[in-house]
DNA sequence: TGATTTTGAGGACATTTGTCCTTTTATAAT
DNA sequence: ATTATAAAAGGACAAATGTCCTCAAAATCA
């Protein structure tokens, strides 16, 4: 609970009474491990903070090959963003990749936020422009960075994530293949 | 004017009213060919509305290559968005490729139309949203697609920009060298 | 117009990455 | 513990892409 308050404090000045009035519209949410917080094909109708733990989101790209679109870890928050936005299908699925804790909030109460509180509104365009900043940074390193580079950054900035998931999700994650990331593995345990 | 508030009216449902009452808040600018609306290492104030033109985006990589972020076409915004969000020195550039016709808000009057009116506040979550949405596509393309078939949606989806832009610059856009870009052109001539 | 500079096409070869497969190692199930 | 199953490593070869370079075409300038 703490943690949340904290997040938010650092996204825009919210008082302790303003984050209290609104605690009311979240509620707790716990995942076992492999538990889905959102499946494809359904609305995305939450936002979630995460207080412990990680999910995976993923999808299927033109060829029908799971793509691992992101690592979602504790203090952050997760979500099918676009599906979200739009209400719209999403083609993101959320897995929990170990026991995770949540705190959610729906569609609904989040737009009467919205409508009731200018510090939501706020809080609402600053987590879009951060959500905007983080995948143009994703963008920016799958557009010039090679397979070694990719997989070095990802190691450096998300170690636990490495621990945690499998060759093959990080793999499609860095756009190569399973080949590939063993190869950098080896070379990397060689030097 | 007429076409810049279409374009906020299919964003957000703002009144003929509250468009003129913010009409004040923009100022015209025209930019020559070549022209620069922001520079690198400058703080971006702006975010402008391209009535007519086009721009594009470029920065440097880590390996000081020049990398071409966007293409920003007649109709839509522009703007270093992470430079303007966070009020701090600009890695991108934004030029004119052609002679170009905006509608400017700089970031003081932009703060002002957030604090006076709601639908302001809507319409700067909902424009953040959308570029964020923009972005995770072109991070699923840059992740999951080949040179050729990246090239081939570019040559779909903004065939202008095509037209008007050098080799180089598009292929840094889709993150492959001139000798690939050159050899995918070939081979589609000959199909 | 003629000279100069820039841009695009493409040859030759190197490197990276992918595909397909087998082997090895780790994990889970009985 | 033993067997079954899944995940990771890696061999062999193919395809895609990059590097370095030259030449021709196009654009620009004097």
């Amino acid at each position: 609970m703490d943690k949340f308050k904290q997040f938010l404090k650092q996204i825009a000045s919210i008082t302790d009474k303003e984050f209290d009035d609104t605690l009311s519209y979240f509620v707790e949410q716990n995942l076992k491990k492999g538990d889905f917080l959102i499946k494809q094909g359904k609305v995305c109708r939450q936002i979630a903070f995460i207080v412990k733990g990680t999910l995976r989101t993923y999808y299927f790209d033109d060829k029908a090959k799971e793509i691992t679109a992101c690592f979602c870890t504790e203090n952050n928050l997760t979500t099918s963003y676009k599906s979200f936005i739009l209400q719209e299908p999403s083609n993101l699925a959320l897995q929990a990749i170990e026991d995770t804790q949540l705190l959610v909030i729906d569609y609904e109460n989040l737009q009467k936020l919205y409508a009731k509180s200018t510090i939501w509104q706020t809080i609402g365009r600053t987590v879009a422009e951060r959500e905007y900043i983080v995948m143009e940074k994703y963008a920016s390193v799958l557009n010039n960075e090679s397979a070694k580079e990719k997989y070095l950054r990802l190691l450096k900035e998300q170690p636990n994530v490495v621990q945690k998931s499998s060759v093959e999700d990080i793999a499609s994650y860095l756009g190569v293949t399973r080949r590939t990331l063993s190869r950098i593995r080896k070379e990397i345990s060689q030097s």
